[in-house]
DNA sequence: ACCCCACTACCTATATCCCGGTATTGAAAT
DNA sequence: ATTTCAATACCGGGATATAGGTAGTGGGGT
């Protein structure tokens, strides 16, 4: 029940030295490596793994492109970025590109490991200053709710997020313990309040207010 | 050499559950605690911690606006936020403010401990819930997939793209000149390919596609 | 030549949505 | 103190969505 994982990096050493660190972790497999993005997709394509742990500045194809077109021809894959500073371009690209992980190599030691292990799991995993690079990126891009807020009640702001998310009143009356009808109320409500007319409108609305992802 | 902090949530029972998990770690000193932001802000003033956890959730004066007041009074206390959900606006508005870590309740036991040393020594830690919607945030619309045209015939892409707006079946066949049971027929076809079964999920997936805006 | 599939169209049936009303309670605002 | 409104709950009814079946036509691929 291990992972299997392949590592990219065009340093020689860095792919035996990472290799060797991994090797001590048991559920952890390292099923082979590559030195180019050419390389890793024809790996990946061989081996199957699932977990692919890329260094972002590789020559010829770089690691940004190498993730594309993993992710392309293999949609269950699932991409660790590894790279030596946490450049905000980077960061946005290869996350863009769809990886799940950033790590720097400066990052401690054991990060590596816990990275893997929660990517497998199909969590998130950001390096400290990563995490600090995109908080950065996001700042500004709040503000816009204030009048969903200012509109609607509590529990009308709950259903509306849960009739986006594809739940029936039925479901939702059940979740929130009140009564079908109760929920029906707030429906209307709400589409009275925000001048909608049906659930796509308002999952539309829940996602562009930020209530809810897409 | 213990790291001073506060803790701030309007649910006692939590405050009392967090003191004494917090208690356990030789690292980590809880100086206090306080039920609402106002509460908050006179502890700080009074005990001086490096760092306060703060709930986003609390009645009255919010997190979000007890955590801007507090940088804006202390500048150098750090703020750990803490929330029942990782709501995407909550975790904008929150690092925005100026939170350096960000934790869901649903977060792992020892979450909380780690998140505050590795914010004492300047660091910026989220949970992988807060990650993915940050990622999310930071996604530039540059993506498209062409797995669904892969998956969709052409009618029922511009059917899928229809229903996502709003319009109903008998609205799509006018637009279309066709009958609406042939609407009717083409959106079971895309919801049992696609594995949908209503309209807010089929609206959600057409925004994740790029079909259409939200 | 054959089969698969997208596209067209219709029928039936149940569930859910959407819209209209009414009513009580408690909290907040004026 | 009065008003306003969120939140709770119910009734009725027409429209729509969801899910199943059948069936003909035309295009593309083995």
């Amino acid at each position: 029940m291990s992972i299997r994982i392949v590592l990219a990096d065009d340093h020689k050493m860095i792919l035996a030295a990472l290799r060797s660190m991994l090797e001590k972790e048991k559920d952890i497999a390292v099923v082979g490596d590559a030195a180019d993005g050419a390389a890793l997709l024809e790996l990946v394509a061989r081996t199957e793994p699932e977990i692919a742990v890329v260094d972002v500045g590789m020559p010829g194809m770089n690691g940004i492109e190498a993730t594309q077109r993993l992710i392309a021809g293999r949609p269950g894959i699932r991409v660790i970025a590894l790279s030596a500073y946490s450049d905000k371009r980077f960061v946005l690209e290869m996350l863009n590109a769809g990886a799940k992980g950033y790590l720097i190599k400066a990052s401690a030691g054991d990060e590596l490991p816990r990275a893997i292990r929660a990517v497998a799991q199909g969590q998130t995993y950001l390096c400290p200053e990563v995490a600090a690079v995109l908080v950065d990126a996001a700042r500004g891009k709040s503000m816009l709710q204030v009048n969903t807020a200012a509109k609607l009640g509590r529990r009308e702001l709950e259903v509306l997020v849960l009739l986006a998310e594809g739940k029936s009143s039925s479901v939702i009356a059940a979740r929130l313990h009140i009564a079908p009808s109760t929920v029906e109320v707030h429906r209307r409500n709400i589409m009275r309040k925000l001048d909608l007319h049906n659930v796509a409108e308002l999952t539309r609305y829940a996602i562009r207010e930020g209530l809810t992802s897409a």
